[in-house]
RNA sequence: GGCCGGUUCGUCUAGGGGUUAGGACGCAAGGUUUUCAUCCUUGAAACAGGGGUUCGAUUCCCCUACCAGCUACCA
């Protein structure tokens, strides 16, 4: 059996757009599985797109999410050059062989001609015009420095079949089927020649790539039938939507593998969710570590239809991960939202308290306010029907407490904890009335990532007398 | 417009001629919990429509609708 071989050919256009991200997962997925090698290919050919540092982009990327390639610009290979802006000369050879062979021919129309072929519907195909000139017409033309490109030749009857892995066969009749520009004037090859170029000579044995690829397929396999080479198995992926109308775009700011890191979704997690679009396992299993996907991943389990982006389901899914992070990797996370919170609190608890109520690190702000936004609470919040605490049992109950707290020297949990029970037994006030009494009058929040000790805790002795002895002075003055 | 492809709960999906059409996220309700979260239990929620074929179609075939892609010297 030959060498299975994959490859992730992203033009540098900027960020790293999550299906495409999903492409070369798949790729990746596959090749491993079949101990074959997955190989990076930079498409260039397009000069106007390029973007800076878009390159730099695409191997950060495959880095965190993982992904290692074992050919490509940076890591060498035997089949390289593996950037196509260096392969020039190798795609005008084989144009070359294809004009020789009439399956290409020079094509010298402009832009103006080229719109006169317009019909009525508005489409344009080109009528060959240029196919019917002599080798000495062509010769003096491009003598004479007329711009040229090189067309496909297609043929006008017949049809022609490709199979894909996932999609079936497809059958186009050829009449259908466009003289697709090869080398652009620019000297260029366009995306539809290098590919069936480079796809040879570096031995792709699986193509996977979008399925707006489906369409010119066709031509494609035209190509490789032209030279007389052998053709390589389709994987064509459905797309990844924002909604059912809409692919996700980088227009909306949240389709870049980047825009999620931001967000602060984990790698591992964005790549879990993102596998799982548009492919299932044929188990229920919904967590999956790298090499746990290599193992299960199956061409078989690709569905044909667009899945649409649920970050919900993707905050959940972080939200495992983030759970089994060891405790001084998420503290190391987290301790950028720290900043400006108070010396005294006691952050290493914080983070531990945080890990298991967040989905994401970028959760951590919104949590933080019951202490960076303490005073100035509204009283009501120690009226409470479930645990029957009102504000005055509050005003009633507070100075008992500080008292008793005063007299702590170990403050701990338990130690805490045993002192509430102790003033809810002396006092009459029910346990739940007083905890939730002092939670408020600690945080003076609804809601905080822990009970009325964890929060005693977590802000030492002195600042929670500090905000006890505010909130005492709140009730009193609050008639 | 033409060509190609797709369509199962809100979302991701399983299933496949006879099923109470399964799971997950989310949602709702209840329980546990020192608030919240976790966790547990339960619930609501889907085969786009119409024709065939068949004893029987969500499943196979055809048509329609809708959605997406292509129709570039972009990939």
């Amino acid at each position: 059996m030959t060498e299975i071989r994959t490859r992730f050919a992203p033009s540098p256009t900027g960020f790293m757009h999550i299906g495409n991200l999903r492409t070369a997962l798949y790729a990746y997925l596959f090749a491993k599985k079949h101990n074959g090698r997955f190989i990076l290919r930079i498409e260039d050919t397009d000069q106007e797109r390029l973007v800076d540092n878009a390159v730099a982009v695409i191997y950060n990327t495959l880095k965190l999410a993982g992904l290692s390639h074992d050919e490509g610009p940076d890591v060498g290979g035997e089949y390289g050059p593996y950037i196509q802006s260096e392969r020039k000369s190798i795609y005008d050879e084989y144009a070359k062989k294809l004009i020789a062979c009439k399956h290409a021919y020079h094509c010298f129309c402009t832009k103006e001609r080229l719109e006169t072929l317009t019909d009525d519907s508005g489409n344009r195909k080109y009528d060959k015009h240029c196919l019917h000139l002599s080798p000495e017409e062509v010769e003096s033309k491009i003598a004479a420095g007329i711009p040229y490109v090189i067309r496909q030749n297609v043929p006008e009857t017949g049809t022609t079949t490709f199979s894909d892995l996932v999609f079936g066969d497809i059958t186009v009749e050829n009449r259908e089927l466009h003289d697709n520009v090869l080398i652009k004037s620019d000297g260029f090859p366009t995306y539809n020649f290098a590919n069936v170029v480079d796809d040879h000579l570096m031995r792709i044995s699986h193509v996977f790539r979008g399925m707006e690829y489906i369409s010119s397929t066709p031509n494609y396999n035209l190509l490789y039938e032209s030279f007389g080479w052998e053709i390589p198995q389709y994987v064509h992926l459905p797309h990844i939507m924002k909604d059912k109308q809409h692919k996700l775009s980088k227009r909306h700011g949240d389709a870049n593998f980047e825009d999620f890191l931001e967000k602060g979704f984990l790698p591992e997690a964005i790549l879990n969710y993102v596998a799982l679009l548009g492919w299932n396992p044929k188990n229920e299993v919904e967590k999956f570590s790298l090499s746990e996907l290599i193992e299960s991943f199956e061409i078989s389990g690709i569905s044909k239809s667009s899945a649409v982006f649920d970050e919900v389901k993707l905050r959940w899914l972080n939200s495992q991960y983030v759970k089994e992070l060891p405790a001084q990797e998420f503290h190391s996370a987290a301790v950028k939202y720290y900043a400006d919170i108070s010396p005294e609190i006691n952050t290493v608890l914080l983070s531990q308290l945080l890990q298991t109520r967040v989905s994401t690190v970028s959760d951590i702000p919104d949590i933080l306010g019951f202490i960076n936004n303490f005073e100035n609470y509204d009283v009501s919040l120690f009226d409470h029907k479930d645990s029957k605490s009102t504000k005055e049992t509050a005003k009633n109950i507070l100075p008992e407490i500080i008292a008793e707290l005063g007299k702590i020297d170990t403050w701990e949990n338990d130690v805490l904890f045993g002192t509430y029970i102790r003033v809810s037994e002396q006092s009459g006030v029910k346990k739940k009335a007083l905890l939730w009494i002092i939670r408020i009058a600690l945080t003076g929040h609804l809601s905080t990532p822990g009970g009325a000790s964890e929060m005693c805790v977590l802000m030492g002795k002195n600042l929670s007398m500090k905000r006890l002895n505010y909130s005492l002075d709140r009730l009193e003055s609050d008639e």
